[in-house]
RNA sequence: GGAUCCGUGGUGUAGGGGUUAACAUGCCUGCCUGUCACGCAGGAGAUCGGCGGUUCAAAUCCGCUCGGAUCCGCCA
């Protein structure tokens, strides 16, 4: 696993997890650190760890005084080379526990390298320290097996991936980090310039404009592994800069397009976890996933569909049910299957409303399922055959648990789609080892702003409309569909694609719709415009989002733990302490200080 | 921008108006030649995140603030 080459033969010629039996007799040479200390008085024995994993190193004062004095002198994180001869343990001394178990090396010589002071948390699995700290010492906490493992399979999966692309003719080919600030979207991290005074460069969001500009330079096919930057808040699986595998490619055809990236992605499921991926992926519409699971990024593991009840609920005499569909509302149920029993009413109406509230949600209405009839605060509102009505649009048993959201559209789907989540948790209906790769398609083109009183795209403004939909572009933009995918994996987005327009009349047409004016469009996209002038071919692509792949197929629950420096939640880094304050000179020179502003 | 939770020896926790601030682990010293969560004995280590207030008395109650976590908004 570490390369044993004769690159550094001066501090091993072995690597302390790779050891075996069939060793014994060998003399080997070591690096690495000193995992745990076993001092019995006279012999003392070590764990010695390097990236490949770990042995028990033994010294002995019969064996070599000189070297057994000076492992009395080890502690924690001492970074040592030592040599001695590899040996067979008694079989009453086996460890059965560790890889390494049945052999020990009997040491000879040693050199410390370097002392360490104590770490702050033990440098190993599993450990309780808070992430404050662990951030603040990230190098230690890399050291650590688990989190190495992490980054193993981060490389791993970045080499599949490149080598998949490069068979499949693909060029990796590096775009500007410091490029124009285009507004649209994402919040911009600038740059200041010096050269020129109050003027700034935009690190990207993403390659986008200039992938579609190496489309135009007959590049045909492109990739990069591409670090993104976004200025707006964190997530658990939402950092400031990350990275996307990004690809572009000419003469684009969406299906075949799509096949590719399931073979790159079977590819690296293959390789990095030795699992068969079927294909082809599992298709949804946008309006189909909004529909069944009230996400455009539904978890598929377990099923729980959202099951639309207006007109039966328009029928019964609950005010705000009747009333919902009269304002173009919609009243939807989740059917909780046979778990009637174990919510109490209290808990319904304060743990799982809590779960729905926060998506805006005035209320979470619930019905237990009986024998013949049901039961709940709600109940009186329906009579039996309103009661069969439901029992046969839920499929609804004794013993289930209805859950209701009357609501806006969004709201009855954000609510319900949280709220099945919630349950599919906590329920335990995943199957944790399960990846369930999804491909959901035809997305809006546009959606209405509110605070911004205008439509904007909902992928980007290079998206291209799927042309029957057209004709209604101005009439109405809100129904116009995309032809945009995203992948989708456990209910994470992984990333989206699109076909992107590629004619200068449609993108023109798209930035009017989008409520540029016609300069503004100029100043900010003309060169994108200018470039579809010669001959730019039809293309498209997509990006997948690298972090979270590592962080799903790592079964980790944060993206931190797949970036070796990584931000808190305020995007700060512990470790070196960024962002901080730069001096006044400093802030001169860039024409930011108070006085040039001012002036 | 908003909501919720958290902050006590190095680390992780307990405590919750007056305590010698408890426990585990780590650390140090001594003893120990077959341990692998080594063992045994002893020891050091905390102004309870910071500032202010209430009180005879604050780690504990209140306010503000800093830091961390999760979520909503935001994320073309």
């Amino acid at each position: 696993m570490i390369h044993i080459d004769g690159v550094n033969e001066m501090y091993r010629n072995a690597n302390c997890g790779e050891l075996t039996e069939a060793s014994a007799g060998k003399k080997v040479t070591l690096a690495g650190w000193v995992q745990k200390r076993r001092d019995l008085g006279g012999v003392i024995f070590i764990d010695l760890r390097d990236r490949s994993g770990f042995v028990q190193i033994v010294f002995n004062p019969q064996v070599d005084q000189e070297a057994w004095k000076k492992g009395d002198k080890l502690r924690s994180e001492y970074c040592v080379t030592v040599t001695g001869e590899v040996v067979k343990r008694d079989p009453e001394a086996v460890n059965e526990k560790i890889k390494t178990g049945t052999i020990e090396v009997m040491i000879s010589e040693i050199t410390l390298l370097n002392k360490s002071k104590t770490p702050p948390f033990p440098i190993e699995d599993g450990i309780e320290a808070s992430e404050d700290i662990r951030l603040k010492y990230r190098y230690l906490d890399l050291r650590r097996p688990e989190m190495l493992e992490t980054f193993k399979l981060r490389n791993k999966i970045t080499h599949t991936l490149r080598d998949f692309l490069d068979e499949k003719d693909f060029m990796d080919i590096e775009t500007p980090i410091l490029t124009k600030s285009t507004p649209e979207g994402a919040r911009d991290y600038l740059v200041p310039s010096r050269v020129h005074p109050g003027e700034f460069y935009a690190l990207p969001q993403s390659p986008q404009l200039f992938k579609q500009l190496l489309m135009a330079s007959g590049i045909e096919k492109y990739y990069q592994i591409a670090r993104c930057f976004r200025d707006e808040d964190l997530r658990a699986d939402r950092q400031p800069e990350f990275t996307q595998v990004d690809m572009e490619m000419s003469f684009f055809e969406v299906d075949k397009f799509q096949a590719m990236v399931e073979e790159m992605i079977v590819r690296v499921m293959k390789d990095v976890k030795g699992i068969d991926i079927p294909r082809p992926f599992k298709r949804l519409t946008y309006a189909e996933a909004i529909d069944f699971y009230g996400s455009d990024k539904p978890d598929t593991r377990f099923d729980m569909r959202l099951i639309d009840l207006t007109d039966i609920a328009a029928d019964s005499t609950l005010k705000v049910f009747k009333e919902v569909q009269e304002k173009g509302g919609l009243v939807k149920a989740i059917n909780a299957k046979g778990v009637a029993s174990q919510f109490s009413r209290k808990q319904v109406d304060e743990d799982l409303r809590a779960v729905v509230s926060p998506y805006g949600a005035k209320g979470l209405a619930w019905l237990k399922v009986e024998e013949g009839g049901m039961k709940g605060p709600i109940a009186k509102f329906f009579d039996d055959a309103l009661n069969a009505r439901i029992i046969e649009r839920t499929n609804a048993e004794p013993g289930d648990l209805l859950l209701f959201v009357a609501d806006k559209k969004k709201v009855v789907a954000d609510s319900l789609g949280a709220l099945r989540l919630h349950l599919g948790k906590l329920l335990g209906l995943i199957d944790k080892s399960a990846f369930n790769f999804l491909w959901v398609t035809h997305f809006p083109l546009l959606s209405y702003s509110e605070e911004e009183h205008r439509f904007v795209a909902e992928h980007h403004p290079f998206t291209m409309p799927v042309l029957e939909d057209l004709e209604r572009i101005e009439s109405d933009p809100g129904s116009v569909r995309a032809q945009s995918f995203d992948m989708v994996l456990n209910g994470f987005e992984l990333g989206s694609g699109s076909e992107r327009i590629s004619n200068h009349d449609l993108q023109e047409k798209m930035f009017k719709v989008l409520g540029f004016t016609k300069e503004r469009a100029e100043k900010q996209f003309g060169f994108l415009l200018d470039a579809f002038d010669y001959g730019v071919p039809p293309h498209g692509g997509m990006a997948l989002g690298i972090d979270r792949i590592v962080m799903l197929l790592a079964g980790r629950s944060s993206l931190r733990d797949t970036i070796a420096f990584p931000k808190t939640a305020s995007a700060s880094d512990l470790l070196t302490k960024a962002p901080s304050e730069v001096g006044l000179a400093q802030l001169s020179e860039l024409h930011l200080d108070v006085a040039t502003i001012l002036k």
